[in-house]
DNA sequence: TTATATGTTTTATATTGTAAGGAAAATAGA
DNA sequence: TCTATTTTCCTTACAATATAAAACATATAA
């Protein structure tokens, strides 16, 4: 694609905003929560997977936390280039809504 | 999707900005100033298609014109629930951004 | 009647999205 | 210790979507 998809800007967006707790749990609630809609672990995991590899995300295991259960975490963070493709796709929608009113009136 | 997809958003945000003139061609060039990048017809075509399937869109052959070539132009229109559509993904966009500054210090 | 211009539509391939479930690794409690 | 339970990561099979390229159609100009 030319541009980030949708779920691509959607995870990334959480990976960015969440920090030091970006890792799948906390990304998919974050996601689901600004969309208003529920998505599987697949959801999630096969953009950011495909984040990874095209290098917008990189990602490292975090160390066993003294919390029962679990792998240990892996923690993503958003790299240069991963905010500069997020810059990309918000800049697209701004000229493309620029003053555009709200529908209300139509 | 849960949304349109990123084309999907794009084509039918021509379709209804160029009102009476929303026809491949000129969609096609609105999409490709808009976004910055050439986009062939397929992949204008094939979402507009898929906009007409789902309700978001319709279209009619319009009357042959007194100018040289080319088939009848099929134009589109926007219907309300493409409106509705439109308004949605705007909608998420803006709550994702909200209240978020741009990166330049970033 | 041939050339040229303008549009639409199809098709084949690649990429991306999604639901569902399996595998791993940690602690709690018997 | 050993079994249950919790929390997390990761895979996979199938469906939907994106894209480039080319085919098809039809109008006027010369």
């Amino acid at each position: 694609m030319k541009f980030l998809s949708r779920p691509e800007e959607l995870v990334l967006h959480a990976v960015w905003q969440l920090k030091e707790e970006a890792y799948c749990v906390p990304i998919r609630k974050h996601v689901s929560k600004l969309s208003g809609k529920d998505w599987s672990f697949g959801a999630i995991y096969v953009p950011l997977h495909r984040l990874g590899k095209k290098g917008l995300v990189k990602s490292y295991l975090d160390n066993p936390i003294p919390v029962r259960g679990g792998r240990s975490r892996r923690i993503y963070k958003i790299t240069p280039a991963g905010l500069k493709a997020l810059a990309e796709v918000r800049e697209l929608h701004d000229s493309m809504w620029a003053g555009v009113p709200e529908f209300s009136s139509e």
